[in-house]
DNA sequence: CTAGGGTTAG
C-alpha cells in the first residue's frame, strides 16, 4: 500500500485558459503546422474553419454538455481515494494551485517495464506440430483437448509451456492449457504464463475470464505486472467496460505498483473515451510532471479525444505538447489528427497538415486518404477532392475498400456522378476491392439525390440478384428518390420489401417518409404513404393526426411534439419539425404551422435561425424547409412591424439567406422564398452579390409597415 | 497476436 491514489487525483489543476502557447514558439517548431496553428491566421483556406468562434478553453466544447461538472466527474475517484487534505483541488478546478511544502509525487514509471528475456528456443519442430494439431482439432470437446495435452512430446519446461501458450488458439484452448498447467504442479507458475494467456482472452474479448485469472493470480501470489495491467485494462476497453478499465488502474496504485508508459497511455485512452477530458489533461500534466516523455501513442490518444469533442484548441495543444516534449509525429499520429481535425470542421488545417506530412517525407496509407477525402466530401471542396484523387492515383498510393466507398461517398457529398460510376466500374473489375453493401448504398445515395430513378431502381435489382444485403440507408436512399419522383407506389412496393426483409425503419427513414408525405399531399396516394409511416412510426402517424385537428389546443400539440422529439435521434429532430410545418401548411393550417415553428425554436431545433448585429440583422433559413422558411418569414416580418410600430431601434440592413441550393434538400428553397417575399410585398431585393441572399434597408422596412397599416386602416 | 498502449466508412 505504498502510493495512494491520491497522488494521481489530488492533481493541481493549472487555469487551461491561462496555458501559453508562445513558449515554444521561440524554438524551432518541430512541425510547420504548428506555426500555422499558433497564428491567428488560417492557412491558404477558404472560410468555413475560421465560422466557429475559437474557444481559447482546452477541453472545454462539447464535454461541458456531456459532463457536469468537474467533481462529478471526479467523484468516482475521489470518493474513494482523494486524501481530505487536498479539497479545493476539487472545489476550485480553475485554480492553478501549487502547494510548494509537497514535493510533487511521481505517478509515472520513467521506465518501461523490463521484459523477462527467455531463452530463444531451439528448433522444436515436433513441438510445433503438436500445437498445430492441437489448433486443428475439434474445439467442443474439452476432455479430449485434455487427453491429447497427455501426448506433448517434450517436458514441459518454462519455455515450452511459454512456446505452446503463444501459439495456441482459439482462447479456450489457451485457457484449458494454462489451467492444465496450474494443475499438473511441476512449474512454478509465473506472471508470463498469465500475461500470455489473458492476451489470447482479450483477442476473444473475454473480460470476465480475464478478471477471473487476475483474482486466481492475487490468490495464489502471482505478481500482477505493468504487462498484467495494461492488458486487463485493453480488454475491458475493447469490451467496453470502462469502469472495470478504471477499477485496476486504482488497484494497481493501491498495491503500489507503479504504471509505465505503456499503462499509463492505455489508462488516458480510458478516459480518453470516457469524454472526461479534464482528468487526461491533468493526468497527463501529472505525468509530464512526474518526468515522464509522452510517446506518439499518447498523441494520438489525445488528439483523438479531441477531434471526438470537436475542440480544436485541444488539438493545438497536442500539437504544442509534441513541439515542447520534441516528438515528431509519425503517420498513426497524422492520420488521428487529420480526423480529429475534420471532426473539429476544421477542413482548411487538416489540408495544410497533410501536405506538410506528405512534404516531412511520410507516405499516407489508406487510412490517411480517407480521413482526408472524407473531409473533403464533408466540406464539399469537390477540387480539393479531386485533385487529391488524381495524385493518388499518379503516385500509386495506397487503395483498399474502405478508401473506395469512402470515394464514393465523397461523389455523393459533392455530386460527382460520372466520376462514381467510373470508380464503381473499376471496384466490379478490381480483384479485392469489389463493391459490397456500403458500395451500393452510395450508389443509390448518388442516384437517390439526382432523382434517378431508373438507375436506383436498376442497382437495386442488380443487389437483389447478387444477393448484395441491402441495409436501412439503402432503403432510405431508395425510398426518398421513388419519393421525389412521387412514384408512390413503387415506393410502397419497396418499403413492403424493406418490412419483409426484417428492416427495421429508424428515424432517418421515418424522417424521410415524413418528407415524402408533404410531398404526397393532396394526391390519392397520401393514403399509401401514411400506410408506410404507420407501420414504421404509429406515434408520428398520431402526432400527425393530433396536429391537423384544430380542435387541439397549443399545449396539447406541445406535449406531443416534447414527446416525439425526445424519443427522437438529435440528427433528425429538425427535419421532423421542417416536414410537420411543411404537412401543415399544405393543409392550410397556418396557425399550427406557426406553433410548430416555435415548439422547434424554443426546443433548441433552429440555433442559427436569426443573427443579430448591430448594422444589420439576418434571418438564416437555408436549413429549413420550404413551409418552415416561409412560417420563419413571415414570423420575422410580424415581429419586425411590431418593432417598427413601436418605433424601437433598429439595425441599417435586414438580410434573409436561403442559400443556392448547392445542397441537395435545399434546391427550390431560393425560388419558393423569392415568390413568398413578392405575396407579402415585403421589400426586400435579391442580391446581386451574393446569391441566395435577400436585403432590405431599414428605410424600405418603414414605409413598407406604414403603408401596410395605411391600407389595413382603409379598409 | 512470439507477454502490454493509438490510427479506417452513412
Amino acid at each position: 500500500m505504498a502510493t495512494p491514489l491520491s497522488s494521481i487525483v489530488d492533481v493541481y489543476f493549472t487555469d487551461t485558459k491561462r496555458r501559453s502557447f508562445t513558449n515554444s514558439c521561440k524554438q524551432k517548431p518541430l512541425t510547420k503546422f504548428f506555426i500555422h496553428c499558433t497564428s491567428s491566421q488560417a492557412p491558404s483556406t477558404p472560410t468555413p474553419d475560421n465560422k466557429k468562434k475559437n474557444n481559447n478553453n482546452i477541453g472545454s466544447n462539447k464535454n461541458k454538455k456531456k459532463n457536469t461538472s468537474l467533481s462529478d466527474q471526479l467523484a468516482p475517484l475521489a470518493s474513494k481515494t482523494l486524501s481530505s487534505a487536498t479539497p479545493f483541488a476539487i472545489s476550485n478546478p480553475k485554480s492553478t494551485w501549487v502547494n510548494p511544502t509537497k514535493a510533487k509525487r511521481i505517478v509515472v514509471s520513467p521506465e518501461r517495464q523490463k521484459r523477462v528475456l527467455y531463452s530463444p528456443t531451439p528448433h522444436l519442430k515436433d513441438l510445433k506440430l503438436f500445437v498445430h494439431k492441437l489448433n486443428d482439432s475439434d474445439s467442443s470437446s474439452e476432455s479430449e483437448f485434455l487427453a491429447s495435452l497427455e501426448e506433448i512430446p517434450r517436458p514441459l519446461t518454462r519455455e515450452n509451456a511459454l512456446l505452446i501458450l503463444n501459439s495456441l488458439k482459439p482462447w479456450q484452448k489457451t485457457h484449458l492449457f494454462l489451467n492444465w498447467i496450474r494443475t499438473q504442479n511441476s512449474l512454478p507458475m509465473e506472471t508470463i504464463f498469465y500475461n500470455v494467456t489473458m492476451k489470447s482472452l482479450r483477442f476473444g474479448k473475454q473480460f470476465s475470464l480475464i478478471e477471473d485469472l487476475a483474482h486466481q493470480m492475487i490468490d495464489d501470489g502471482v505478481e500482477l505486472d505493468n504487462i498484467t495491467y495494461s492488458t486487463i485494462i485493453s480488454c475491458a476497453k475493447k469490451c467496453n467496460l470502462f469502469d472495470k478499465a478504471v477499477h485496476w488502474f486504482e488497484r494497481m496504485y493501491k498495491t503500489g505498483l507503479m504504471p509505465d508508459e505503456v499503462t499509463y497511455s492505455a489508462i488516458l485512452d480510458v478516459y480518453a473515451r470516457l469524454g472526461k477530458v479534464e482528468e487526461v489533461i491533468s493526468l497527463y500534466e501529472r505525468g509530464r510532471a512526474s518526468g515522464w516523455k509522452p510517446d506518439p501513442i499518447t498523441f494520438s490518444v489525445l488528439g483523438k479525444m479531441f477531434g471526438e469533442a470537436g475542440d480544436y484548441d485541444g488539438i493545438r495543444y497536442v500539437f504544442q505538447e509534441m513541439e515542447s516534449v520534441r516528438v515528431q509525429p509519425n503517420l498513426g499520429v497524422y492520420n488521428t489528427l487529420l480526423e480529429a481535425m475534420g471532426k473539429a470542421g476544421k477542413p482548411g488545417f487538416a489540408r495544410s497538415l497533410f501536405e506538410e506530412m506528405i512534404e516531412s517525407g511520410i507516405a499516407p496509407n489508406e487510412k490517411t486518404l480517407t480521413a482526408v477525402i472524407k473531409i473533403y466530401g464533408k466540406a464539399r471542396w469537390s477540387r480539393d477532392a479531386l485533385e487529391l484523387w488524381r495524385r493518388m492515383k499518379e503516385n500509386g498510393w495506397p487503395m483498399d475498400f474502405i478508401l473506395y466507398n469512402t470515394l464514393l461517398n465523397m461523389c455523393a457529398d459533392v455530386g460527382l456522378v460520372e466520376e462514381a460510376e467510373a470508380l464503381f466500374r473499376d471496384m466490379k473489375q478490381s480483384e479485392h476491392c469489389k463493391p459490397d453493401s456500403w458500395s451500393y448504398t452510395a450508389m443509390l445515395n448518388i442516384y437517390g439525390s439526382q432523382g434517378d430513378v431508373d438507375r436506383a431502381m436498376k442497382l437495386f435489382e442488380e443487389m437483389c440478384k447478387l444477393g448484395v444485403e441491402l441495409n436501412v440507408m439503402g432503403f432510405t436512399c431508395l425510398i426518398q428518390c421513388l419519393g421525389r419522383a412521387m412514384e408512390f407506389d413503387g415506393l410502397v412496393r419497396v418499403f413492403d420489401i424493406s418490412v419483409e426483409r426484417g428492416i427495421k425503419p429508424d428515424d432517418r427513414l421515418c424522417g424521410c417518409l415524413l418528407s415524402v408525405l408533404s410531398m404526397s399531399q393532396g394526391s390519392k396516394d397520401e393514403e399509401k404513404v401514411i400506410g408506410c409511416l404507420q407501420r414504421a412510426n404509429p406515434k408520428l402517424v398520431s402526432f400527425i393526426q393530433l396536429v391537423e385537428d384544430e380542435k387541439n389546443s397549443f399545449e396539447t400539440v406541445k406535449e406531443e411534439f416534447k414527446g416525439i422529439m425526445t424519443n427522437a435521434a438529435v440528427d433528425v429532430r429538425r427535419p421532423f419539425c421542417n416536414c410537420l410545418i411543411d404537412i401543415c401548411r399544405n393543409k392550410d393550417l397556418l396557425e399550427r404551422a406557426h406553433e410548430l415553428l416555435y415548439l422547434g425554436t424554443s426546443y433548441g431545433l433552429y440555433p442559427s435561425l436569426h443573427n443579430k448585429t448591430d448594422k444589420e440583422w439576418c434571418l438564416d433559413v437555408r436549413s429549413l424547409s420550404v413551409g418552415a422558411a416561409l412560417t420563419a418569414l413571415e414570423e420575422w416580418m410580424w415581429t419586425l412591424t411590431k418593432i417598427v410600430k413601436r418605433e424601437e431601434k433598429l439595425p441599417e440592413l435586414f438580410l434573409a439567406q436561403t442559400g443556392t441550393g448547392a445542397h441537395k434538400f435545399a434546391q427550390g428553397l431560393n425560388i419558393s422564398f423569392a415568390s413568398h417575399l413578392r405575396k407579402l410585398a415585403a421589400p426586400f431585393r435579391q442580391s446581386e452579390e451574393k446569391v441566395g441572399c435577400f436585403i432590405a434597408t431599414r428605410e424600405d422596412l418603414v414605409s413598407w409597415v406604414l403603408s401596410n397599416s395605411t391600407a389595413a386602416a382603409a379598409t
